[in-house]
RNA sequence: GGGCCGCUAGCUCAACUGGCAGAGCAGUUGACUCUUAAUCAAUUGGUUCGGGGUUCGAGUCCCUGGCGGCUCACCA
């Protein structure tokens, strides 16, 4: 590994520490009962000073800058550095924000020694320190050292933004850590000097936590269901092969968790859910991973209309946790998550944005031919749900800003849905868009086993003619249907997609920690 | 996989039609007892992504490889 100059600095200091007898990277700290987080500190500070009534301005002055006698101690990493000849500063920052700690040569802070090693820290050290909180003349709430300690030695220089302040309290950030590669390759580096990266994270736990919450307040139970999957299914997907060595037997990698959720209900249990990965080998893409974070749930009793309800609560309880008033501002647009959900069927809005109305035609050759007629896009794998999957994604959905539901689908692209009754091309499904991007699909699930063995059959007749996604014949999902499952309705989404749209995010990559990138050579 | 753009100091970026590789920040040294992009003075730091070529001379032009970003196709 190649060491540049500032670490070979470093690590020439800390045998300097060593030899000093200072353990750069101590077991314990000396002030952990005095700890208090950074922004409970700032908030103490600001009450107290409310407290401090108007005596006269000069004592005032005085009461503020001595400060609250309390002594108190705060752990955190150096991530500002002003130091000078005999009174310094530096910020810390912890998991709630961020401390001014302000040190000088004097009785009521450090002694020369403890003086010149503080001066000596680096951006990216760790330290305690304990004082006395007060307030400086530029009203900064300040931390008064009167001991510290090193917690953690940094060693590569972190690359740490200057922030500045402007009048009108707008922070102009100079010099951050920008190139996405070196962001993803090193997100620790990223999540240390981007506070604004940690926060991205922060909401993406507080979506899935109240997602968790909505669905357990509803009667679910969090299941989980395998991983590494004999057969694979549940979703148009190329799936990742792996290998068990003992057993000698191939596996793939899941790419939904319908097939096996749906099995549970055949087991009686009537409203699961499961959030985890899913794995699919596709590109790569600003909304494509090949590892995402799905939920899916499963509702006995229910039908694609009651799950379309149940998804405009569920958003709604997530936003209401998640955002302010529910609100998410995602490329420009102001997305109100706390309104009803505009409920389209698929024929129309296929014929508002593109004029066509796909019903008239009844076969792929003559849906084909109309669609280039007109001088629209065909996708190249035709079937005619394909088709039409196509125009919606084309023309479609990108104008779906506000929250809206399309319905009925195609069956031929939806082999695990109930058909719609008296209308045996269309299927009981729906699919909801936020943001102009779709974020789930659920649908009334076919619990006919006769009807489901035939769409498995239509699949394989798909593979052989090349459709790498068609799902294989799973027959021991069939055996299950064929015990009886009771009718019910299905749901799915991607939580990096909705966590995009939360954290107004382009790009899939700024809502995974560790997204996948190509190997480093 | 295709197309376009990019890769220069630890970080953010300059370097004209090919002509001495630079700045700010970080680092180092010194000054400074309330600073906040602290300030002031001095200073270190480079395989210009790798390999090959053209040329008196290449960060710059050509070929080739790597990685990334955007985009198109496929997909959630």
């Amino acid at each position: 590994m190649d060491i540049t100059e500032v670490e070979r600095d470093r690590l020439a200091k800390l045998e300097g520490l060593k030899s000093g007898g200072i353990d750069p990277y101590p077991p314990r700290q000396q002030f952990r009962e005095l700890r208090i987080l950074a922004a409970d500190a700032v908030q103490k500070v600001a009450e107290w000073q409310k407290e401090l009534l108007v005596p006269g301005d000069e004592e005032r002055q005085k009461a503020l800058h001595q400060g609250i006698p309390e002594v108190v101690a705060i752990m955190g990493r150096v991530i500002v550095r002003r130091v000078m000849g005999k009174a310094s500063f530096l910020q810390l920052e912890d998991v709630s924000g961020r401390m001014q700690l302000y040190a000088r040569i004097g009785e009521d802070s450090l002694d020369t020694s403890s003086f010149e090693r503080f001066k000596d820290l680096d951006l990216g050290d760790f330290i305690e320190a304990r004082g006395n909180l007060f307030i400086t003349r530029t009203g900064e709430p300040t931390l008064r050292v009167n001991a510290w300690n090193l917690l953690s030695k940094s060693i590569s220089p972190l690359p740490f933004p200057k922030e500045e302040k402007l009048t009108d309290g707008s922070v102009v950030r100079h010099s951050a850590l920008a190139d996405p590669e070196l962001r993803y390759r090193q997100r620790y580096a990223d999540l240390a000097v981007n506070p604004e990266v940690r926060q991205i994270f922060v909401k993406r736990a507080k979506i899935v936590k109240s997602l968790r919450e909505f669905l357990d307040t509803h009667g679910f139970l969090e299941v989980e269901t395998p991983v590494l999957q004999p057969i694979y299914g549940g979703a148009a997907a190329r799936p990742f092969t792996t290998h068990h060595n003992q057993l000698d037997q191939d596996l793939y990698l899941r790419i939904s968790f319908e097939l096996y959720l749906k099995r549970l209900l055949v087991g009686n249990l009537e409203r699961v859910y499961e959030i985890g990965r899913d794995f699919r080998n596709e590109g790569v893409s600003f909304k494509h991973n090949p590892e995402f974070t799905q939920l899916e749930f499963y509702m006995a009793y229910a039908d694609f209309t009651s799950i379309m309800d149940l998804t405009e609560q569920m958003i709604r309880h997530a936003a209401r946790q998640v955002l302010p008033d529910g609100v998410a501002h995602f490329r420009g647009h102001v997305v109100d998550l706390t309104q009803k959900w505009q409920r389209i069927p698929l024929r129309e809005a296929i014929l508002e944005f593109t004029g066509l109305d796909y019903t008239a035609y009844p076969d792929e050759e003559t849906l084909e031919d109309a669609i280039r007629k007109r001088g629209l896009n065909a996708n190249t794998v035709r079937t005619r749900g394909k088709l039409i999957d196509g125009l919606l994604g084309d023309y479609v959905e990108k104008n779906l800003v506000q929250p809206t539901f399309l319905y009925d689908y195609p069956r031929d692209i939806s082999p695990l849905a109930k058909s719609k009754f008296g209308d045996p091309s269309t299927v009981e499904r729906f699919e909801g868009f936020v943001g102009g991007i779709e974020i789930c699909n659920a649908f009334s699930e076919l619990n006919d086993p006769l009807d489901q063995e035939q769409r498995f059959i239509e699949e394989s007749i798909g593979a052989r003619m090349g459709d790498e996604e068609a799902n294989p014949l799973d027959e021991d999902y069939l055996r299950a249907m064929r015990y009886g499952m009771p009718p019910c309705g299905g749901f799915g989404m991607g939580i990096d997609r909705l966590a995009m749209i939360f954290t107004n995010n382009d790009s899939i990559r700024e809502v995974i920690l560790f997204p996948h990138l190509r190997k480093d050579e």
